[in-house]
DNA sequence: ATCAATACGGAACATTTTTTCCGTTTTGTA
DNA sequence: TACAAAACGGAAAAAATGTTCCGTATTGAT
């Protein structure tokens, strides 16, 4: 008894699913007939039918798009993890990138981000402990009582922002009990804390 | 004046990473040619150069893999976010996967992994607040004093794990000051805590 | 400036991939 | 069973892709 039509659609999904998942590439019809025993012509038939129906997208040779794909492609996107930031130097240059980190825009929301290690434990009383990994929106201004990267001393530092208006001057404030606050004339803020990644072990 | 050499593999490498982020999909070398503005030639000629010097990977038509794509590939893998678990039904069935969600292994070690929204405040504590994002390493045993998912009374319940070996029952330890430990015959483990992403708002 | 070695680029070629053609088989209905 | 509609599959055509050929231009060293 031949499979039902439904049955060839999936089997067909699957496959360049797999393939995809396995080279990183789209599979050619005839990788398709081949992996799945569907002749060439058949294979070819339910692309079509496929894409008709909305179930795939591909265009010319090797390429072709399923919604799965599609859905995981849509809401990733890459988050550079930052290694130690110089003063002066650009906050993006090669060498401070770490690597690039996929993350799912569902979880934070647009807008431009960057990862960074927490070092030390100034900021222990609001959850970021040392070596935890800090999500941060690049911004310039913040708002008050924010957690910023800053930098100062040539240093980028993780603090509470606290501009106080009487003295013109600005507070750091480190979440740690056995830490005093800082005060700046005028500091750069390279982001925002936005969320943190803890370990549990 | 003509572009140097290694600014052409630059621009190359450039137009395949850009193309594939966008399409999700390797250009032909037609496509690099239009897109840099190099002969279709030594599009061909460079991938070649390119590919025994080890800067990229490509077979067959349409099927190119630069350094950079694979580095995120090799240190990525899908893990599924989990909705509501019910008991009884197996805790990956379709229906329970919300999404899957690429991270990078660096980050947590190998393993098979899930991830969960935690519901509640019982484990403030320990720094899991109600809605964070908890990275489970799936197992069926864990070691005492770890945080587990466990399922009783048709409930997956994120606690600490404290087998009692004198009562012979298990006690399960929510951390939060107003709520009293629990005790059962048994449960069923479904994981161990590893992670959770926090929101820093 | 000269010469060899290297890089370049248009066009034709070879390969791979996708689609069409058309007769056959299967399915659904009366 | 009889018949129409739909699905099927092999082979050949059509389209797209990657590679080679070969004459020209550029580069680098003496």
């Amino acid at each position: 008894m031949q499979v039902m039509k439904e049955e060839k659609v999936r089997m067909v999904e699957d496959f360049i699913n797999a393939f995809a998942e396995k080279h990183n590439a789209s599979p050619s019809n005839r990788q398709i007939a081949d992996g799945t025993g569907l002749p060439l012509t058949t294979v070819s038939r339910y692309l079509h039918y496929m894409r008709d129906n909305g179930m795939l997208d591909f265009s010319g040779c090797r390429n072709i798009t399923t919604a799965k794909q599609r859905k995981i492609r849509e809401s990733t996107s890459l988050i550079p993890l930052l290694g130690q930031i110089a003063c002066g130097e650009p906050i993006f240059a090669d060498g401070n990138v770490e690597e690039y980190i996929p993350l799912p825009v569902s979880l934070f929301g647009e807008g431009d981000f960057f990862l960074l290690h927490a070092k030390g434990d100034s900021m222990i009383n609001a959850g970021i402990a040392d070596g935890d990994l800090v999500l941060i929106r690049q911004s310039d201004t913040a708002e008050p009582g924010q957690i910023v990267v800053a930098l100062v001393d040539d240093e980028a530092t993780l603090k509470r922002y606290y501009p106080d208006d009487k003295n013109h001057r600005i507070r750091l404030h480190p979440e740690n009990d056995r830490l005093k606050d800082m005060f700046y004339d005028n500091i750069t803020i390279q982001g925002v804390a936005v969320k943190v990644l803890k370990d549990l072990s």
